[in-house]
DNA sequence: TCTCCTAACACTTTTGAATTGT
DNA sequence: AACAATTCAAAAGTGTTAGGAG
């Protein structure tokens, strides 16, 4: 069976998004259609990642804006329901590890965010109905910005200290699996624990590029694949869950975070209080080694099979035995748009999500002066086809910011595309076991 | 002085190749 | 010979911490 993965192993996964151009309108009119095709791409280069995705393409009806996030979406506030942007009726998706994400969110989730990329903890995981078993779609996620402020953190509780930075570009992440087939999709959760996030503006591996201190919601993109690199699609749902916030930091800031991050994520077992590298075997270490050379190894912070945090109970079947009782949560009821002939691609929307999701005004306007990092490394065959994304749809703060720098549309999870997978077994591998 | 960021560290899990058994 | 199960080492993912930059 035809995969990216398989046809080309050092395939990227995640595509960085191209600049909109100045002038964004918020409605999303025919006439902008033709604003979402690139005049100067050849298209060709493209068909042999994703051709034959679907062989009677149909043209893609104008999808209306996304409904804006909530200017804050804290602890404090009640979560308002999953929104979605749908042209892909009667298809739903609902939050695997709901349960998870919740607990960190009456905290305040914290994402950590490194220079080399870090996954998120909790990931995104998510299940799917709905969808035309026989059709091919593609899975994305992208990551926006709350609102536009900075934040830092009082001791207690996070509070806003002034002005957001500049947006950086936005990348979105692919999962590798796609493009598949909807029975595909809907045959297990899907996980997208391999994305990374970094603080990196110039990260040549294409993770998500972050600020520090500041909110961000991800979102999940679902693409009904036709040909990636016509103007044809088959529609496009988008959907966020407001448990899924959370603020980037460099280092925790707030120590239930951490508690709760070491309790639930089996890379940190070694930092549970039973674990040898909790605080207290790691003091008694320091001390030991003050005091000269170890003599036997301790068994004091007690077995490691000692059952721990959450985690433990996802690991190796978390995914299969999902709980049945948390239903898909309800999502906005899909609209029907109207058919529009020379609709946007799947293509554009690849590139620029947010174009036709519109972004809250009140969103700090992408900084016009980011200079993309070049990528040395990965001069792949599509580099030299650059564009730039038309303006898109609703009200978004991109159209303030005039385009400088166009980016590569294959510049997927940073440099030219194609780049590395994150590896075999990523995501839907049935043979592997999931870990959240 | 304070805030934020970075890199090194020790630990754990994951992954895949090699080996062994059926 | 083919397949499955097991073993093992390397790679990758964790939070912690000390130190540095602004």
């Amino acid at each position: 069976m035809y995969h990216p993965r398989e046809l080309y192993p050092s395939l990227g996964t995640g595509y960085r998004l191209g600049h909109p151009q100045p002038g964004a309108d918020s409605s999303f009119p025919p006439a902008l259609a033709e604003g979402y095709r690139y005049p100067d791409l050849d298209t060709s280069k493209l068909d042999c990642f994703l051709s034959g995705i679907e062989t009677a393409p149909h043209t893609l009806s104008a999808p209306p804006p996304l409904p804006l996030l909530p200017p804050s979406l804290g602890p404090e506030t009640a979560p308002p329901p999953p929104e979605a942007l749908h042209s892909l009726p009667g298809v739903s998706l609902s939050l695997e590890n709901q349960e998870l994400w919740k607990e960190f969110s009456a905290v305040g989730t914290e994402m950590i965010i490194t220079k080399a990329g870090r996954r998120m903890f909790p990931a995104c995981r998510v299940s799917v109905t709905g969808l035309d078993p026989e059709a091919r779609y593609l899975f994305l996620l992208d990551v926006v910005p709350v609102d536009g402020a900075r934040y830092r953190w009082q001791g207690q509780h996070w509070e806003p200290s002034g002005k957001a930075e500049p947006r950086l570009p936005d990348r979105v992440y692919i999962h590798p699996d796609s493009p598949a087939t909807g029975a595909h999709w809907m045959r297990q959760p899907v996980s997208f624990h391999r994305v990374k996030l970094t603080n990196s503006t110039l990260d040549p591996h294409g993770h998500l590029i972050l600020h520090s201190m500041h909110k961000y919601q991800p979102r999940i993109h679902l693409v009904r694949a036709t040909q990636l690199c016509s103007q044809h699609w088959g529609g496009v749902a988008s959907f966020r869950f407001p448990e899924t916030t959370f603020i980037s930091v460099t280092a925790y800031q707030n120590p239930r975070i951490t508690q709760l991050k070491i309790a639930a994520n089996p890379f940190a077992k070694g930092f549970r209080e039973n674990g040898r590298n909790c605080k207290r075997e790691r003091d008694a270490r320091v001390k030991r080694k003050l005091q000269g050379p170890e003599p036997v190894a301790t068994e004091a912070c007690g077995s490691a099979d000692t059952p721990g945090g959450p985690c433990d109970s996802t690991l190796g079947g978390d995914i299969r035995d999902s709980d049945p009782e948390q239903a898909p949560v309800p999502r906005e009821a899909a609209s029907t748009p109207a058919p529009l002939c020379g609709g946007p691609s799947a293509e554009a929307y690849l590139l620029h999500p947010a174009a036709f999701h519109g972004v809250p005004s009140h969103l700090p306007a992408r900084n016009p002066s980011f200079a993309e990092a070049p990528d040395p490394g990965r001069p792949a065959p599509y580099s030299a086809a650059f564009l730039e994304l038309q303006p898109g749809p609703g009200g978004s703060a991109y159209h303030t910011a005039p385009s400088v720098t166009p980016f590569a549309p294959h510049l997927i999870q940073g440099g030219p595309f194609p780049l590395p997978y994150p590896g075999p077994g990523g995501y839907l591998d049935m043979g592997s076991k999931p870990m959240y």
